[in-house]
RNA sequence: GGGCGUUUAGCUCAGUUGGGAGAGCGCCUCCCUUACAAGGAGGAGGUCGGGGGUUCGAGACCCUCAACGCCCACCA
């Protein structure tokens, strides 16, 4: 049959109208007799390289462009499933929004600063940074790690910092490109990289001239193994054990004493008040006297707050500068003393409070160096001995602030940090950005709950500097006068046009290098800004902001923020207050909101499970297509659960498309897709019943639900292969005549263009790979279909049905006999409503054929579908 | 404590103007039919979480309760 077909398509045919213009094009590969997936993937993500098929045309303007702010995955841990789910779902939209003419602008971006990477070094080499050690340039990283941990420099630390970071990404890359991700490669960039600070470092100078930015000192949440300042967007609750220890206070005017609850009674000597609620009855008379601390004697006010809770212990708490947030909130506003005792390292302070009474210093002198768990069994103890301790503690659980990435509860210390507004502490600010979130399209809807819910709860403003190496330095030196003094309130600021600095190796303006760290010198800030402060920024980093003011304006405001919802308080809302800071709007239309994915048993995947899901591994042994297949029925917003069948289908979809694919050309093998010659009924039904569903699924990918549209293109695709082909194969492949015969061939054609283009966002690889068969150029770069186009005068979509029905009669009837589906059909009988037989009647020899059935097929008027089947009798052969 | 989501066949889930209870997997049966046996055809299986209401009619709309999951919260 192959052969003919250099006689069906003489030189000169018009290959686009469907002629097998693949002997004029050396890279098209003839229909393979058995398609298959194998190498599909690796040959066609070569092809889109080589061609630049998904090269971005800047030279676009902004309506014509369809701009992306694609989340940069964390490249110091490895990808998982969660992010092939959610990555797919986002390519989904941008294919599609390629195919509906829009120019996509679609860049990839690595988050390799901050401390997942800095930590990820430290164990890889076995390494520490040490900020005080020198350069060393004959440095050489060890292999692995060895016994001891060895401190070195920041320059060398960040080098080994780079070199892991950029293997990272290399096999980041390698994975996106095997799954397909239609990203212009040429347009990445990283959050450590020269733009990403430049961007950064500017759109904080520009933050601090407003305003916007400020430096403080102030007790923060600190992660006493990492040393460092945490944002509250950081914090977990973990529920951790602990124990009510019931303190006996003692009044002053020696009446008595007060029993007092606390579960952290290492925190005595930081005592610097006691609190009950100010309409509670029991304490009034207490109000405005003092007591004095157990152990310790120092002498402490009494004092009425409305967030001390009656119900809680014996409803009088004890306030330590800083136990906890509440005592934050209590120690500002009743304006106590701050008497701190816990180090940044987490070990208690080697000087004891003034106010303790000699005592007192005698018994802290016994903690002093401890860590704060060492130190409560002292405590407690010395409180026994005392006898100021009230019965056994009560052990119970209850929640906890960590640091998310943190192993040890979080402290309370008091330090030098940068913050940016964020509303917290601003209420007009925070109805700004509540209404900010009212004009981005969130997808789902209910998404922006969260993003309320978060704004809603803001204790304080962001604090974005933290002590660690791996980041964005804030470009920022201070004065040091005469007397060695660091002028912390006179910064001196980085002109912008130096930007990216870094204060650490360069100098402020109007100073040389020999001036650092002296007297009448200058000192660098110390600090990086934290992750979420670089990524607040991506859609400025993305769009040029801070260096390609054209691109910047091609591609800002950006079309759609894609993410998963755990991080809407931190990169969504971070994002959203520094674009409504620098520009006065939302950064984004729609933000397009994925979900989880859950291990088979619907549990949280995580490493400590060990229930973790390479994404390689299925990619190599189902293909991309079937993985994405899996991705593209996880709804938006919603968790899915990782599912191999789920793959497995996705594998038997695309080979069904090579397969359907291979017939439909071969079948129709010099046929072109001209409507006109389409004068069948049930041709023109199945493909008004195709507008329909063209419909249907450009909507539901309008607003971004690939699920619907995957799921939809899918459904009509196997009524298509089971019934529709079925029935008109024998016509198509002549047995009704010529006429006949060219409208099926027309239609199937012109359903593989449809059907091919429909999935062509989802299953990639095989929907290129079909149409390279008979088509010039990538499917990925053609027109989305239309629908209008479909819709033939007086197509009557019930055709199409009926046939489909008494077609599966009469299949039914011959699976029931247990007899081959081959099995010849002596008489059927179709009752049915006078509509619906009046449309069989159009597709009568059609079913005939696709039946076997030897005579005519009888029809009777009915309420509802009756089909009679008589079978030819079994012979003995 | 406040909020959001989910609850449909054994499993994973569709069901978008209220009128047929559905798909795939799994299970059972049958079939090598000239695109496809790493296929194909067919079957069994559900009082749509409970209760109330609106309606000629509710899986869908309203009220309420419950279970599960998640987010937020000043958690001594």
């Amino acid at each position: 049959m192959r052969e003919k077909t250099d006689l069906r398509n003489p030189p000169g045919a018009d290959p686009r109208s469907g002629g097998n213009w693949r002997f004029y094009n050396a890279r098209m590969p003839p229909i393979p007799d058995r398609p298959s997936l194998e190498g599909l993937d690796e040959r066609w993500s070569a092809v889109w390289d080589a061609d630049e098929t998904f090269r971005f045309d800047r030279s676009r303007t902004r309506a014509e462009i369809f701009s992306i702010d694609t989340p940069p995955p964390t490249v110091s841990g490895s990808l998982h499933v969660g992010h092939v789910l959610s990555y797919t779902h986002t390519d989904t939209v941008a294919r599609f929004q390629r195919m509906r003419g829009r120019e996509v602008f679609y860049p990839m971006g690595w988050d390799d600063n901050g401390l997942p990477t800095e930590r990820r070094v430290q164990n890889y080499y076995g390494v520490r940074c040490d900020p005080h050690l020198q350069f060393d340039p004959d440095f050489v990283a060890p292999d692995k790690p060895g016994k001891e941990v060895v401190p070195i420099s920041r320059p060398n630390f960040l080098e080994l910092c780079a070199r892991l970071v950029a293997e990272d990404e290399k096999a980041f890359e390698k994975l996106w490109r095997r799954l397909g991700l239609s990203v212009d490669w040429s347009m990445t960039y990283t959050t450590i990289g020269r733009e990403a600070q430049r961007t950064s470092q500017l759109a904080f100078l520009k933050n601090l001239a407003r305003g916007e930015a400020y430096q403080a000192d102030a007790p923060t949440l600190w992660d006493v193994d990492f040393r460092t300042a945490v944002a509250q967007a950081e914090l977990e609750d973990r529920e951790t054990a602990g124990a009510y220890h019931a303190l006996r206070f003692h009044k002053a005017d020696g009446s008595g004493d007060l029993l007092i609850e606390t579960t952290r009674p290492e925190l005595l000597a930081a005592c610097v008040a006691v609190v009950a609620h100010p309409d509670d009855d029991r304490y009034q008379a207490l109000f405005d006297t003092e007591v004095t601390t157990p152990l310790y004697g120092a002498r402490v006010p009494v004092v009425a707050h409305r967030l001390a809770d009656p119900e809680k212990g014996t409803g009088i708490a004890m306030i330590c500068t800083f136990g906890d947030t509440t005592d934050v909130t209590w120690w500002r506003e009743l304006q106590l003393p701050t008497r701190a005792i816990v180090g940044a390292d987490g070990r208690l302070k080697s000087d004891a409070p003034e106010t303790l009474s000699a005592a007192g210093a005698e018994a802290y002198a016994e903690i002093a160096g401890k860590t704060v768990k060492q130190a409560q069994k002292v405590v407690v103890e010395q409180l026994r001995t005392s006898g100021e301790l009230d019965g056994d503690p009560r052990p119970i659980t209850h929640p906890v602030k960590f640091y998310e990435r943190g192993d040890r509860p979080l402290e309370i210390v008091t330090s030098r940090q940068w913050y940016i507004r964020n509303g917290g502490r601003d209420p007009e600010l925070r109805a700004a950005l509540l209404a900010r979130g009212r004009e981005v399209n969130w997808i789902p809807a209910y998404m922006r709950a969260r993003y309320e819910s978060w704004i809603e709860g803001l204790t304080g403003d962001w604090l974005i500097s933290r002590q660690r190496f791996f980041g964005v330095p804030f470009p920022v030196w201070y004065r040091i006068d005469a007397d060695g003094n660091v002028l912390r309130d006179e910064p001196l600021l980085a002109p912008e046009d130096a930007l990216p600095v870094d204060p650490s190796t360069d100098a402020p303006p109007g100073y040389t290098e020999d001036r650092r760290d002296r007297a009448n010198g200058f000192t660098a800030d110390p600090d990086v800004m934290d992750t979420w402060a670089t990524s607040s920024v991506t859609p400025e980093i993305a769009t040029g902001w801070a260096s390609d003011p054209d691109l910047f304006a091609r591609t800002f405001p950006m079309d759609l923020r894609p993410q998963a919802y755990d991080i809407i308080r931190t990169w969504l809302f971070s994002t959203i207050v520094r674009s409504h800071f620098e520009f006065d709007t939302v950064p984004w239309a729609h933000a397009a909101i994925s979900g989880f994915v859950l291990d088979p048993d619907r549990k949280k995947m995580s490493k400590s499970k060990g229930n973790v899901v390479v994404p390689m591994e299925w990619l190599e042994k189902y293909g991309a297509d079937a993985v994405r297949y899996w991705a593209a029925n996880g709804r938006p917003g919603t968790d899915t659960a990782f599912d191999e069948g789920q793959i497995k289908i996705g594998r038997k979809l695309a080979i069904k498309i090579l397969n359907v694919s291979r017939f439909v050309l071969t079948v129709s093998e010099g046929a072109g897709e001209d409507r006109s010659v389409v004068t069948h009924a049930l041709d023109r039904s199945m493909l008004a019943e195709l507008a329909a569903l063209v419909d249907d699924t450009t909507a539901a990918l309008d607003q971004f639900d690939y699920a619907r549209a995957i799921e939809r293109t899918e459904r009509f695709f196997w009524s298509f292969c089971d019934d529709y082909v079925e029935l008109v194969k024998g016509r198509a492949y002549g047995v009704a005549g010529d006429e006949a015969a060219r409208s099926a061939q027309a239609a199937l054609r012109i359903a593989l263009s449809h059907l091919l283009r429909l999935f062509a966002p989802f299953l990639v690889y095989v929907t290129e790979e079909a149409w390279s068969w008979w088509r010039e150029g990538s499917i990925h770069r053609v027109s989305w279909p239309e629908a209008g186009e479909l819709r033939l005068d007086g197509a009557d979509p019930l055709v199409f049905t009926v046939a489909a029905d008494v077609l599966g009669a009469v299949r039914k009837e011959k699976s029931e006999q247990k007899r081959s589906l081959a099995t010849p059909v002596d008489r059927v009988v179709v009752r049915d409503t006078e509509h619906r037989l009046a449309a069989l009647d159009a597709a009568r020899s059609d079913v005939r054929d696709a039946g076997k059935i030897a005579g005519d097929v009888e029809t009777e008027i009915g309420p509802e579908l009756l089909v009679k089947v008589e079978l030819a009798p079994v012979t003995d052969a």
